[in-house]
DNA sequence: CCAAAAGTGTTTAGGGTACACCCATGT
DNA sequence: ACATGGGTGTACCCTAAACACTTTTGG
């Protein structure tokens, strides 16, 4: 069948807002841009979309290429594409954000594009319109996080309750009460102790939990797990 | 500056869900699509995206040509793009969803596409993946509805507390308690009771009321209005 | 023995839900 | 007078929030 007549035609572009947890801070993954216009500034991770692949498909192939995962939490935000966004052409640009353990991305590091790590706070001038991008991610972590377990995406096979916390902290910027937040977090049955302690970060030690992963699977989506509202 | 070599490039596409409220169901808009492949098929209302203008511009114009409605609530919900989501060539299509007054719309009909309202129990087989759309537009505006007073888009000026109800009900799809509603519904403080009645549906007759536009406009976000999860 | 972080229970207030009767009026 | 839908109030429960002390152990 003939293509559609007298209809533009623009590059489509995967950009990758990747959040992180360090054990005391979110942090996100940014790249020096490898080519002109602005190349070496600051700029978060993408390319464009090829032929024969999904959106989903290209956002994970882009992730892989940066970090070496697969197997990712990843989903499309929003989509960019005002005239002017990129100097060279006109493109669109299809924004996702993806979850992942930075302990797992630290062992696989590639660095063509000198990757680093900036915390929420601290994150530099961004090329075109990254700068909102990522604003709107950080947005939708909190909405997101406030309404399912997806914040259990950023962290280790093995956590403490205080390490959880401290994720939570950070994500919602704001202190939260030691004993009511371990209640709800032990409360929702997600979680399952284990017999060892992480000594590092104090004397007495903290136990280590681990998710109940046929349970996360399923339970997936109830509202307010850890009552951020 | 050069474009940038090697990229493929494709058309962009706007697709519309619209919702509108006919005082005892909510209902979505469809038009018969208008050329080939699958002319005459029911379909959503979309365009492509034309070379000046924004994809929030270009949904506005699409949704225009439709309904003759201006300054309308739209909001962008996911783009598709699957490789061979259409059959004619490969095209990315940004989906918006608008919450429309209907008897605005009704007022300014233009039926080059032959336009229906479909109760959302009721909606038809649709080309290519418009129902994927659909359903993630009814999932969106449930979730949307629980978090912020969204649904008040699709009322007219003077609504009543019963008619409120009769929407909440028929998005979520379930009875609605009318003593907790109507609490809920006055307690917010966007309500201003006005001196008349609607007769229509009742002998008593129920009050009218009007949204507050000014703390509408600020209070736009309190977490779950009216309670309904 | 002291410092530093982990762990744990109770009380209170507010919001959500369940539930039943009276009111106004057109016919 | 009666049928129809509008409008209101109360009791209970559950969840969220506030709040302080004991435990463990490395140094």
């Amino acid at each position: 069948m003939k293509k559609y007549p007298e209809v533009k035609r623009y590059p489509v572009a995967i950009d990758c807002i990747i959040f992180g947890f360090d054990g005391s801070e979110v942090k996100l993954l940014l790249i020096h841009r490898g080519f002109d216009p602005q190349k070496g500034k600051w700029s978060l991770m993408g390319g464009f979309v090829e032929d024969t692949e999904s959106l989903d498909n290209s956002a994970a192939r882009i992730l892989k290429n940066l970090t070496g995962l697969e197997n990712v939490y990843m989903e499309q935000l929003l989509t960019f594409g005002n005239p002017n966004r990129d100097p060279v052409e006109r493109t669109f640009s299809v924004v996702y954000f993806a979850l992942i353990d930075i302990h797992k991305y630290e062992a696989q590091l590639t660095d063509n594009y000198r990757p680093q790590w900036f915390a929420l706070k601290e994150i530099p001038k961004l090329i075109f319109d990254h700068s909102t991008m990522v604003d709107l991610a950080k947005e939708k972590l909190r909405v997101k996080a406030t309404h399912s377990p997806i914040l259990f995406e950023l962290l280790p096979e093995k956590f403490t309750i205080p390490q959880l916390r401290c994720l939570y902290e950070s994500v919602f910027d704001k202190a939260l009460d030691k004993r009511n937040f371990s209640r709800k977090a032990l409360s929702g049955e997600l979680l399952v102790k284990l017999k060892d302690k992480e000594k590092a970060s104090s004397k007495k030690g903290a136990f280590y939990f681990r998710l109940d992963k046929k349970k996360y699977n399923t339970h997936f989506n109830p509202a307010n797990v850890f009552g951020v509202s």
